[in-house]
DNA sequence: GGCGATTAGTTTGTGCACAATACATATGCG
DNA sequence: CGCATATGTATTGTGCACAAACTAATCGCC
């Protein structure tokens, strides 16, 4: 597995085939997401708050595999955009709580479309895409204990 | 599928899982290249040109899926670490041919003992491994090809 | 209560990824 | 032949990803 030297190049390798489809979604998404002025990162954020409001950075960045030195940055420019506020937690002034704006969360009403879109140009079977997400995630967390 | 409001956020996206996993690779090659002198994006392009010396950028880019605003810094880094060259082609002056040294063709030798470390933390039998592959380059193709 | 150690976030620097633009060589067609 | 068009790279600007170093708040322990 993940064997180069078959001579089949990057084709024969699991990892290239995790790389270039993560980067097709990506470039699927774009368009998308260009009408909600979000990037496919953004993106991921706000589906996480919407999910759960009011968490810190260092919550998100646990449930999206970023450390905040990945967030700060996107987060203050999903705060400039308007879609969400940043404040230190009173209880603890090293947190910081992340609240989405009335914008931030009418934006979810516009999520249907986007994951419509995403759904049939994947043309799978859920049962086919919830086997996969196993599988998936499964392996990740397979690589991520060896990382550490 | 790939459905954020039945309430798990980003872990019901199949999406994520595939943005986690090409992550989790990054992160468990990273220490591995490292001793190589190589970032992730580097290595693919060393095991291409291992597979086939002598191909031009535009033919890489193909089959890497990337262009050429993002390939020709990062040539430039392996021909400054001396492990490729970059010649115009006296056939066509547009093209730029890219060759191993012998520095980098040596570093091949190398590759085997990345590979056995990333197999045993994937722990997938080869079967596994083919038919996931096929699946998600299967994906992959299809996402592509509405993208464009 | 005070002080070293931990924790949450930010900053800085490097390297991808990609859209948009620019540029130079090659090709085709009148 | 000459010029419009297409092709192959390079450049620029924005945003992600991450290591390393830094700041500030909290905790632990005496």
């Amino acid at each position: 597995m993940t064997k180069p030297d078959d001579n089949a190049g990057v084709a024969g390798m699991l990892c290239f085939s995790f790389y270039s489809a993560s980067h097709a979604f990506t470039q699927l998404y774009r368009p998308l997401l260009e009408t909600l002025g979000l990037t496919y990162p953004q993106y991921l954020v706000m589906v996480s708050l919407w999910s759960r409001d009011g968490q810190n950075v260092k919550e998100l960045g646990k449930t999206l595999f970023l450390d905040s030195s990945t967030l700060t940055p996107l987060l203050k420019r999903l705060n400039t955009a308007g879609l969400i506020t940043r404040t230190r937690n009173p209880q603890d002034e090293r947190e910081v709580l992340l609240h989405l704006t009335e914008k931030g969360r009418a934006l979810e009403n516009q999520n249907g479309d986007v994951m419509q879109c995403i759904a049939e140009a994947a043309a799978l079977e859920a049962e086919t895409v919830d086997a996969l997400r196993t599988t998936i995630d499964g392996l990740r967390n397979r690589l991520r204990a060896r990382t550490k």
